[in-house]
Parts: structure tokens; C-alpha cells; sequence
DNA sequence: CTGTTTATTTAAATCCTTTAAATCATGTCA
DNA sequence: TGACATGATTTAAAGGATTTAAATAAACAG
């Protein structure tokens, strides 16, 4: 490998300032036309590599990005993570990812490479927990900050997330409406805001239809597929014998209806299921699922759109961006009928 | 916010030179104990960040490394990258992750912007179709390269990826052990290293057994779930009338696997299907698929490693790692009996 | 008390780019 | 022709940490 290419090599080989050379290649109406062309031949001839570590020392912007979430291989967060990439991509920008798998520490270090690397600003759904001066921490050292998909009271900033207690209401009016009674909730946690909403949703809905509420019928766990796949077992043998499940998500959904299928019961049919989120698999699983679309999209985009503008300048008034869900009907919810 | 803590800050501060903080801070020996002490105690005090754009710039060292692969929405991928993410974390490296949906441009693009970042090294699946020079821009250039998952003919750059001929000679002859003599192989594309050994193993299980080789049992396709499910209409209505389906992977599997249960057939009874990767999700599916288990942590773990001890110098002289594919039987696969 | 060794500390150069201010060249107009 | 604009380019100073040679201080032996 030859000798590293830069700004002053191209100058030397042309005669010219490196002002000149950096200014030309950024396209400044500074320098002549003539010139311009000349120094980006001879840029492209040598192949010069652009030095970002420099200028950004030198401009304090360094165009990194960084995006932290609980999990990148959930569907979940991957598909919000998706559009946050397109976004950011046709601005040129950078992004870094990290899992924080919910440790407070992960997350702080990651926090803290951001910071040494001088990102220009952060996106995080942070880990439960977090403190309050780990989540300002960012913001106070000049790095904004964006949350998404989950919520902490009274802070201010600009947070991304659909609006749970409206959309778990919608799938447990449709279980309802479909003559259900005895409903159980599973999966999730009550140690998050999305958590705590998603059950209140859960619980408004049932009285306003006058049905009464009963504590058991809430099954905490794991929101993954195996962990819906495992309470199958425990929701099968409830003395309560609910016919329908609002699960926390999709992959609760999909895990349950695989453990109901295991035990000789049909989803759709014997026992009607709700997933939350809509992912992608949501719609060819089997039965296919009947869920609530979470707007994971449009968080994403609206997340990373809010973080280039703050960026740009622009300073929004507003912190908490509810993004309205959607019920999706499909299979795997049904009309009562006595097992 | 205060302004910018630096080294020189704390140096004043205590009335040293900034020199010495530099090493005491990095805990060089040729600084005093009680020296040390005062100026981390102080450091710490002020909240000083450590500028690695400033330090970087100095050692040419960034502590960055990046990844690339087709998608990491795609759970093998996410397999293998969680293994990589906990081996650079515990050698206190950042990743820099990117998809490049077997773009060449945008796989180039993302190689630039390393290269820009002055990123230590990277580890990528590479693009189908990338081209010789796109493969060596790295190298070229100093940053030293891993390949993953993907194998690229004659050329001399470290990588590590599973056996896939004797991998799907594994599931084919499990297949071919169970009576079954019609069998399909659905998914995936034979434009890669990978495809061609997993179809070429497929054919040379076929033959030693005394099976002949029918093309048209061949359907290619994307390698999702929404592939294999979409696949099914097709693999069902083949007037060779298959009985058994090895797959190019478990997400090809279980789509399958949901198609052939919308056609009102039992996978696993009327149909077996074989899945590739061992994913988490492979044990979980209704029926649990019978795979094979395609080293993706052992992948990731090892494609670090070598990268890290690259890194600190030391060459190692092989080039090509096969990891060892592992037979997993579950309940997808059953004998032949009569359709 | 002097000369030597060893332990600490520091000054200065370096990494590469950007930018405000200064310089230089050319052209215009009174 | 001289004064002034205007346009093009250059100079020089950041930006913040690392590193090496050199300076200084401390410790020690005789």
C-alpha cells in the first residue's frame, strides 16, 4: 500500500494552497471553475480518501448517528430500525446500533463511546430503569436526543411512540365484540410506560364492556416467541378457562398459538388470539394473526426526520408524538363458541 | 452547558503539563502513583470526556469496526452478529453495522465511509456480485479484512462459514433414510458460493444413493419465510408429487411449512421438511423443524477473534474456515408412508 | 558533598482538515 | 493613471490528544 493521500499531497502535485484543494472539494464558490475541476481529477486520479477523524475535529460535526435499542434481532425494533436507516442514509449520515438488552450499564457505555466519537446526536429506546441523568446525559453534553417506542413521564424530550392504551383497547374491544368473556393478557412486563398503558388499555376496555376485571387473568413474561410459546401451558390450565388471549406482541402471539397447536387445540377456532405490532410475520403465520399495526415505520422515520431537523437547527415544541394504531383483522380471532 | 473539558483543562487545573494527564490517564508506568491519582480523581471531577476523534487522529487507531452483511433483519445474521457484538464488546471495540441487501453500491458506499471513518477493520458477508476491487478496497487501503457466511473463490482474505455441501448432504440423507425418493429443494439462489455447495450437496446425496436427479425438483427463491410460503402452491402442485422438501433454510422451512398447513396438509406427517441454520425459532415452530445447525455463534465468534488478532499482529496463514454443520432431528421430518 | 543513576515531568512536533483573515491579481471607472 | 472593487488564492491559526527526546528532580553510592 502506498503512502496515504491527502489534502496536501494533491496540493503539492498541482502547486496550489490546501485550502484551495479542501474548499474545491466541497464544492465552494470560492474557487474558480477551472481550478475545481483540475483538483477533483487529480483527487479521483491519486485516490484520496477523505479524512473524517480531521475534519470533524476540526467542524465538530462528525455525520455519526448513534441508535440504541433494547434488541436489534426483535422484528420489533428491527423494522423501526429499518426506516430510521433510509432516512438517515439519503442524508448521509452515519448510523452506530447497540443493543442495550436492558442493562442501564450497557447502555451507559454505549452512551459514552457515542460521546468520545462526538456522534451529533442519539435515538434510544432506553433500557428500563435508566436514570434520569443517564438519559440526559447525552442531551447535556450537546448531543440530542430522541426516544422512541418507549416513554418516561416528565421529561422533555422529543419522544416516538404509538399510542398503546388506544391500540390494546382495539383489540380488546374486537375480542369482545366477537362475544368473549374471559380474556387473558399475556406476556410484557408492567415495568414500562408502554407496559403500565398497554394494561390499563387492557383493563378500561373489559369495564366499559362491564366485564369484570380479574388480576390472575394477567400472565407477565417474556416478550419473545418462546416466551408465549411457555405460558401456553399455564394459560390452558387456568381455572377461569378464558377463551381468548391479548397478547403483549406478535411474537407473544405467534409463541402461544404454537403451544395451544401443541396441545391439540386450534387457534382461530378453540381459542381466539391477538398479537400488537403487525409485524411483517404477523400476516403468514397460521392462522394468520389479527393484530394491531404499532406504526413501527413511521416511528422510525418520524423519529430520525425530528433528530435531522433539531440537528439543522429547527427546534420543535412539542415532546410527545403518539402515532395513531391500527386494527388488522385476520384469522386467528373468531366468534364465540362453547368449547 | 459548560464549555468543552479537555486535557489541557485539568492540566491547568492541577499545574501540570498536558502531557503528563495523557499518560496518567492511559496509565503509563512513567507516571507517579499519587501524580495518577489526583488527575483521574480530577478528570472525573470535571466530567472530561475522552476525544477519540483528537486521539485518533494521532494514532491512526479509531477503535472502530465495521460490519457488513446482506440483512440484519435476518435472524442468522442476527445470530451471528450477536456473537461478534460480545466479542468486540469484551475487547472494548465499537461496530459499525450496515445492511447492504445485496446492493454493490450501497455495500461500496458503506466500505467508503469506514474507510473515511479510518475504521480498524471490517467483517462483511459480501454482496453477490461484488466485484474483485470492491472486496480488496479495504485491504487495500489498510483495513483489514474478515469474510463471513459468504465465500469468495481465490482470494486470499480470512473467512469463516459453515460447510454447507456436507451440511445439506446431512438433512438429505436423513431425508433419504427416511424412504423418501422425490425430493424438493426450495429456496435460494445458486449466484452464490453458498448456493452452488448446498445445491451441489444435495445432488451428490441424491446420487450416491442411487436417486436420480430431477431439476425441475429445484425452486428457487427468496430466502425469507414469505419465500417458502409462497413456494408451497407451486411445490404441492408438481406432477412428480414430491414427498419431502429439503430446504435452504429454517425461514424457507417454516413458510413452507405454514403453506402446506393452508392447504390443509400436515408438515411432518404428509410432508417433511428440512430446515438449514438451527435457528431459536426452528425448536419453537408447530411442528418443531428437524434442521441443521449451522455454527452462526461459532461464525461470528471466531471471524472477531481473527480480526482482533489481526489487528495486534499476528498473521495467521489459513485461509478458509469450515465450521462443522450438526444434524438437529425434531418432529418436521417422519418415514415415508403412502400420500 | 559530588557525581551518577533513576524516576518524573515537560516542550514541541505531529496527525489532517477547516476557516477567518490576508494577500495577490485583474479589471473598472473617474 | 490612480483608487477601488471584485474575484481567486494563500496564510496561519485552530481543533485535542499522543509521543519522543530532552529537561528536571530525586535518590543513592562512595
Amino acid at each position: 500500500m502506498a503512502q496515504k493521500i491527502k489534502l496536501s499531497t494533491i496540493a503539492e502535485s498541482l502547486g496550489v494552497s490546501t485550502a484551495t484543494v479542501s474548499l474545491a472539494l466541497r464544492d465552494s464558490p470560492l474557487v474558480a471553475d477551472t481550478t475545481r475541476e483540475k483538483i477533483k481529477d487529480q483527487a479521483r486520479a491519486l485516490g484520496y480518501i477523505y479524512n473524517r477523524r480531521a475534519a470533524s475535529l476540526r467542524t465538530s460535526r462528525s455525520g455519526i448517528i448513534g441508535v440504541v435499542v433494547h434488541d436489534i434481532m426483535n422484528p420489533f425494533y428491527a423494522e423501526i430500525l429499518r426506516a430510521i436507516e433510509s432516512e438517515l442514509d439519503r442524508n448521509r449520515q452515519t448510523f452506530i446500533l447497540s443493543n442495550h438488552y436492558d442493562s442501564v450499564e450497557k447502555q451507559r457505555t454505549f452512551l459514552e463511546t457515542l460521546l468520545q466519537l462526538g456522534s451529533d446526536g442519539v435515538i434510544m429506546s432506553p433500557a428500563i430503569g435508566t436514570p434520569r441523568d443517564d438519559l440526559l446525559l447525552a442531551e447535556n453534553n450537546g448531543m440530542p436526543t430522541i426516544l422512541i417506542a418507549r416513554s418516561v413521564p416528565d421529561i422533555d424530550v422529543p419522544t416516538f411512540r404509538g399510542d398503546d392504551a388506544y391500540g390494546i383497547a382495539l383489540a380488546t374491544n374486537h375480542i369482545i365484540g366477537l362475544g368473549h368473556r374471559v380474556i387473558a393478557m399475556i406476556g410484557g412486563t408492567d415495568q414500562t410506560s408502554t407496559g403500565r398503558d398497554r394494561y390499563q388499555g387492557y383493563v378500561d376496555a373489559l369495564k366499559k364492556a362491564g366485564i369484570e376485571v380479574d388480576p390472575a387473568l394477567r400472565i407477565p413474561g417474556p416478550r419473545t416467541k418462546q416466551g408465549g410459546f411457555e405460558a401456553a401451558v399455564n394459560f390452558l390450565s387456568m381455572p377461569q378457562k378464558p377463551t381468548a388471549a391479548v397478547c403483549w406482541n406478535d411474537l407473544v402471539a405467534i409463541g402461544l398459538m404454537n403451544g395451544i397447536q401443541r396441545a391439540g387445540l386450534v387457534p382461530g377456532r378453540d381459542i381466539s388470539v391477538t398479537g400488537y405490532d403487525d409485524l411483517e410475520e404477523a400476516s403468514i403465520a397460521t392462522p394468520a394473526l389479527t393484530t394491531v399495526w404499532n406504526g413501527q415505520s413511521e416511528v422510525g422515520r418520524m423519529a430520525a426526520r425530528a433528530l435531522l431537523d433539531k440537528l439543522a437547527g429547527s427546534n420543535a415544541e412539542d415532546y410527545l408524538h403518539l402515532i395513531k394504531p391500527e386494527m388488522r383483522i385476520r384469522q386467528s380471532t373468531a366468534p364465540l363458541h362453547p368449547r
